[in-house]
DNA sequence: TTGTAAGCGTTATCAC
DNA sequence: GTGATAACGCTTACAA
């Protein structure tokens, strides 16, 4: 175990420890600017030299233990017509000689596929899709499966060229968070038999299975919350309304105010706040109106933080809802209410399906929807001020 | 676009709004075991019948567009000596039948690689983990390659195992984040030329790159922020003290004690506390004590947050530095004072390196560490009572 | 129990 | 420019 000496440490002290003028989190790129030429990079010992070793294959194993190369198949494949004295003769032999089987020679002889899976989403360091990797991973590692994560950035072409690319490599399946609109251009690759699932948002120009969430239940819910405590302004903050989910919330937060009786007040209604800059200007636009809103509802755990991050800076008094639970959002200063559901579960299921699917499940598209939950913490039961 | 109807909205309603029994925050399993059976499944409209449709390959497409097989690979290559008219015919053969070139083919005849790189990491739904593999991505995108991720669970054979799967599969190199002690096994393997670099922690038993973090200098200066504040029994909460990354974090506790001419009080370090509820009792356990710590020390992002639900539970006034920053740090009633530092960059540092070895970068095997930064919120400036 | 030969879908070599 | 033909490392079918 090496540490480092006492140098770093004061080094340390200098740079970094007395700076505190910084405040928040900053996840990624702008952190280092600051850092990067701190680091120290320490060579270490010796280096083995000579390589350009060929990989031992099947024949080479074969020749050095003086059998066929179909014997060595078998002893690998563990195929039960071998002498004990053979297969001992070839395990030690690949054992010596560092053999491993190479498998995309044997998934090309086998089938069409590689015994892994693609998952396409829009940043995996967003919690959601991060906790929708671990539920598909899971299932995927119980199928003998890996699986082959790749972000779009909500960028329809960068989606397909992910797409593409995963489809070269004959993923055995598909499991596509969409990013663009027009998915058309899966039909031919789906009749090939490439079986796969859409996941949070339906497919457009394509019948297919898709895991979704119940984005219009579980805002209404909310929404007939925040009015049921007297709330009559309520902000909207959400990104692209014309994604699915972002369209599914927003519909209920118009039904809702409809329902009741109310018109909808166009200054109370924020769009496009897919970052964090946007959702906080947003919000202090909204503080800024003459009459501005008694409460907000955010489509999203992103624009949530972003929401929350503002509404705690100031002195005003205005309830919250957001869709997605987040981590902490109950040991906030005022616990956060929120639209829950279940990312993991998302990439179970969709995952299971997938493999059901690969197994043969020939039965007509799906289209599940998982249920959310509203868990009431305290941010919502901020009443109106009059 | 479909919308679930008005009896969704009163499902969800009469099922969850009203129950609000339930606080906190419910990442994982916990979550779906009463709500699970709501879940609604709405079969979509009609089905491809028919399928059982062979892949067509470059042979079909040459007999279609009346070529040899070596045309097609030309025009799929875009190799420079095709006559413009037979490129046309053939992309418009290749277009009709939905050909897409086998890359598992491709890549066995080239090379050994599969234009694929592993991750080995503990857990993805960790946001250090996920915002590493974040950086990876980026990274490997560059460099036209996909990323397979797959997670140990911190066990040593689960490592090995998915290590052994990504090694089948032909990965053109390896990132791991080390769950085992020997990594002797892969020796054999790297001198065959498979890349591997070690992240987080460095390898025992095996000459590797490796990026790490300056877990002892950024634990020390927490330490000695503490101590200069007037602390002199700071309770240590960590997880497994023999993994690299506790080791130097607990020996710098240990050092900065004794550098200050401090004795060590057993019952102020705990250890073994690798999730939320070890965490949360050792907790319990400090402020039981007939002499409390006036600070406690945790060891990381998991740690620190089940330490501060249980600090913010409770009338205690203790002051408080976790390592790894956390997004809402900054948010919380007490903001938290942090070792912090950038997973993603790690990451990327990673990647980057990893492609230099591919690329024929024969240098001796390197120890990066990177830096830490203090961040000096308000839990760590808690005066000690006295 | 063991071995031979063909073939998976591509690219590389070298003719034409 | 274009096309046979032989690999790549393995499995499958069939023979010995």
């Amino acid at each position: 175990m090496t540490f480092i000496g006492r140098d770093t440490i004061s080094n340390c002290l200098e740079d970094y420890a007395v700076n505190s003028e910084h405040k928040g989190f900053r996840p990624l790129e702008d952190f280092m600017a600051d850092a990067e030429d701190n680091t120290q990079s320490i060579a270490a010992d010796q280096h083995d030299a000579e390589s350009g070793k060929l990989r031992p294959t099947m024949q080479d194993v074969a020749e050095a233990a003086g059998v066929s190369l179909k014997t060595v198949s078998r002893v690998v494949n563990k195929e039960p017509s071998v002498t004990e004295a053979t297969r001992k003769r070839v395990e030690d032999v690949i054992k010596s000689l560092g053999f491993r089987r190479n498998d995309l020679a044997r998934n090309l002889r086998q089938g069409q596929t590689s015994s892994t899976i693609g998952l396409v989403i829009e940043d995996i360091a967003n919690p959601f899709y991060s906790q929708l990797a671990h539920g598909v991973e899971s299932v995927a590692r119980r199928y003998n499966h890996m699986l082959i994560i790749s972000n779009s950035g909500e960028d329809p072409l960068r989606e397909r060229e992910q797409v593409n690319a995963l489809l070269l490599r004959r993923v055995s399946g598909l499991l596509i968070v969409p990013a663009g609109a027009d998915h058309s251009y899966l039909t031919s690759e789906m009749r090939l038999g490439t079986p796969v699932i859409f996941l949070d948002r339906p497919p457009e120009n394509l019948n297919v299975d898709a895991i979704l969430l119940d984005s219009y239940g579980g805002s209404y819910t909310a929404m007939e919350h925040l009015l049921r405590q007297g709330h009559r302004r309520i902000g909207l903050i959400c990104g692209d309304p014309s994604v699915h989910t972002g369209a599914g919330r927003v519909a209920a937060y118009r039904r809702a105010m409809t329902d009741w009786g109310l018109g909808l007040i166009e200054d109370l209604l924020c769009f496009g706040c897919d970052d964090a800059i946007k959702a906080e200007q947003a919000v202090y636009r909204l503080l800024a109106l003459p009459q501005p809103p008694t409460a907000i509802f955010a489509t999203s755990n992103r624009i949530s933080i972003a929401v929350l991050r503002v509404l705690f800076s100031t002195t005003h008094k205005i309830a919250f809802i957001g869709f997605d639970d987040f981590e902490m959002a109950d040991m906030l200063p005022i616990p956060v209410t929120v639209i829950a559901h279940n990312p993991t579960e998302m990439g179970r299921q969709a995952a299971e399906l997938l493999f059901a699917r690969l197994h043969g499940d020939e039965s007509p598209p799906q289209r599940i929807v998982l249920p959310t939950k509203l868990i009431i913490r305290s941010s919502s039961e901020i009443k109106p001020e009059r």
